[in-house]
RNA sequence: CGGGGUGUAGUGAAUCGGUAUCACGCUUCGUUCGGGACGAAGAGACAGGCGGUCCAAUUCCGCCCACCCCGACCA
C-alpha cells in the first residue's frame, strides 16, 4: 500500500487525552480513531492488524469448532428467559427511533454483549440427541457493553470485537476433555500471535456464570490491569481476586502484573436449563446438556500487544500481526523505490511504501511509530553501497544487503 | 455509579470582561533532502450547548452535554 493513498496519516502531535500507551500510539500512528468514549473506528492500518489477529484465531478455532455468525441484535425474550435482562447492568437496548420512523413500534431489542443467550436456543433447535453431541460453534463478532467506565484505548470499550465459542456436551467429563483441548488451542493462538512464552492460565472467579473457577489467559505486561500470583512449586497461577491465603508473603509465589487476553468458563447447565435444552439419551431419557464458553477479545488484544511491545518511539509489532512486514522509505529515489515495491508485491510480501514528499527524518519517525518489523530505505546512500538498506524495528543499526539476499532475508525475519 | 479534571481552527495550546493569538497540519511558489528542513504568500474558529449577570461574555454564574483520570464494577 502506498501511504499517500491510505486515506489516513500519522499525526505529529499526540492526542491530548490519551493516557494509555496503546491509545496514544494507535491514535497517533493512525490505526484507530475515537468516535466516542469506548468506541473506535479501525483505520486501514488498524483493520489490517485486527484481521491478522482474527485470522490466526479463526485458523486455530476451526480445529475445535465450526464458525457461524449470529446477529448483533437479539430479541429481549432471550434475555428474559435467562434472567439476564435484569442482572447484566451493561446491556444496551435498541429500539426504533420514533422521531423519524413511520412505524411507532415499541419493540425493544438487545445489542448483544455476549451470546450464550442466543446460541443456546439456536443449538437446541438442531441438536436434540446424544448422537448430535458434543458440538461446538464459534463466531468472531462485534459486541456491545455499556461499560460504566470505558477507558485505556482498546482495553475497555463499549463496542469491541470478540471471538466467542460455545460447546455443548452430554456430561461433565466430556466438557472437561473439550475444555482441556481448548486450552491447548488457545496457547497455539497466543504462540502464533507472539505472546505464547509470556502467557499463563490463571484461576479466576467464575462471576455470574459458575461457582467454580473460570480460567483466564494472562500475559505478562507491565501496564497490565491484573495481578497474578504464580505458585512456582505447582505451576498454578491465580488471579489476585482468588489468590490462596498467605500468597502475599509466601516466597514460592511469583507476583506479576498481567493483561487478560482470553477467558474460558465451564457453564454447566445454567443456560441450557433456562432454555429447557435437554438431549435424548440412548435409553430415551432426557438429560441436561452441559455447556462451556470460550472468549478472546480480538480488538482488545491489539491494545494489549501495544502495551506489551513498544518503546519511546512507537509500536514494535510481532511479525505475525504487523500491519505490513516491510515499511519502505524512499529518500529522493522514487523510481528505484517503486521497483523494490513492485518486487515485494510480486513476492507476496506485505509492504507499506511511504511515498510522501517529506523530509527523511519525518519518514523515519513515522516508520518507528507505526512499527512494522522491517524498514527498507532506498536512497543514494544505499544505492552507492550497492544493495538495499534494511533495519529491524527492534534493532538500532541498519545494514546493507545485496538484492539477491533481500527476499530471503525478509522471509526469515 | 461516587470523586476529580477538561471543553477555544483538523491537532495541540495562549488569552480569563471590550467578539480571539501561536505552533503543527492544510493551499501556492521557491530552495532543500539520512532522524520530525527553510523562506515567502494564503485559507481556516460566531470560543461544546442553553440560560443568566453586565453597556459589553471565550472570560463571571447556573443547568445540560461530551471527553479524560482515580475508585466501584467488569458475565
Amino acid at each position: 500500500m502506498k501511504m499517500s493513498k491510505m486515506g489516513v496519516r500519522p499525526e505529529k502531535i499526540a492526542p491530548k487525552d490519551a493516557e494509555a500507551i496503546n491509545q496514544k500510539y494507535l491514535t497517533q500512528a493512525g490505526f484507530i480513531h475515537q468516535e466516542m468514549a469506548g468506541v473506535y473506528t479501525f483505520l486501514p492500518l488498524g483493520l489490517r492488524v485486527l484481521e491478522k489477529i482474527e485470522n490466526i484465531v479463526r485458523k486455530h478455532m476451526d480445529k475445535i469448532g465450526s464458525e457461524l455468525l449470529m446477529p448483533a441484535l437479539s430479541p429481549k425474550e432471550y434475555w428474559q428467559t435467562t434472567g439476564r435482562l435484569s442482572s447484566i447492568d451493561v446491556l444496551f437496548k435498541a429500539c426504533a427511533a420514533n422521531e423519524v420512523s413511520l412505524m411507532k413500534s415499541d419493540a425493544e431489542y438487545i445489542l448483544n454483549p455476549t451470546h450464550e443467550d442466543v446460541v443456546t436456543p439456536l443449538i437446541k433447535n438442531y441438536n436434540p440427541s446424544y448422537k448430535d453431541l458434543p458440538v461446538s460453534v464459534y463466531q468472531i463478532q462485534t459486541k456491545f457493553r455499556n461499560e460504566p467506565r470505558a477507558k485505556s484505548g482498546l482495553l475497555r470499550c463499549r463496542e469491541f470485537r470478540m471471538k466467542d465459542l460455545y460447546s455443548f456436551h452430554t456430561s461433565e467429563e466430556d466438557l472437561k476433555t473439550f475444555y482441556e483441548e481448548a486450552k491447548k488451542v488457545y496457547f497455539d493462538i497466543f504462540k502464533e500471535i507472539g505472546i505464547g512464552a509470556d502467557t499463563v492460565i490463571a484461576l479466576a472467579s467464575g462471576g455470574d456464570f459458575t461457582k467454580d473457577y473460570s480460567h483466564e489467559f494472562q500475559t505478562r505486561c507491565e501496564n497490565g490491569e491484573d495481578t497474578i500470583y504464580l505458585d512456582r512449586t505447582t505451576g498454578v497461577a491465580y488471579n489476585k481476586e482468588v489468590k490462596p491465603e498467605g500468597a502475599d508473603t509466601n516466597p514460592n509465589f511469583e507476583v506479576f502484573t498481567a493483561s487478560e487476553v482470553g477467558n474460558i468458563f465451564p457453564l454447566g447447565t445454567k443456560f441450557t436449563k433456562a432454555f429447557g435444552y435437554e438431549y435424548t439419551d440412548k435409553d430415551g431419557s432426557k438429560k441436561p446438556v452441559i455447556m462451556g464458553s470460550y472468549g478472546i477479545g480480538t480488538s482488545r488484544l491489539i491494545g494489549v500487544l501495544v502495551e506489551k511491545f513498544h518503546d519511546e518511539k512507537g509500536i514494535i509489532w510481532p511479525r505475525n500481526v504487523a500491519p505490513f512486514t516491510v515499511h519502505l522509505v524512499d529518500i529522493q529515489k522514487k523510481e528505484e523505490a517503486e521497483k523494490i515495491y513492485n518486487m515485494l508485491l510480486e513476492n507476496n510480501i506485505e509492504v507499506l511504501w511511504d511515498d510522501r514528499e517529506m523530509s527523511p527524518g519525518e519518514k523515519f519517525a513515522d516508520a518507528d511509530l507505526i512499527g512494522c518489523p522491517v524498514r527498507v530505505v532506498v536512497s543514494s546512500r544505499s544505492m552507492d553501497a550497492g544493495g538495499v538498506e534494511v533495519k529491524m524495528r527492534h534493532d538500532k543499526e541498519s545494514k546493507i544487503i545485496t538484492q539477491d539476499e533481500f527476499l530471503g532475508y525478509i522471509n526469515n525475519v
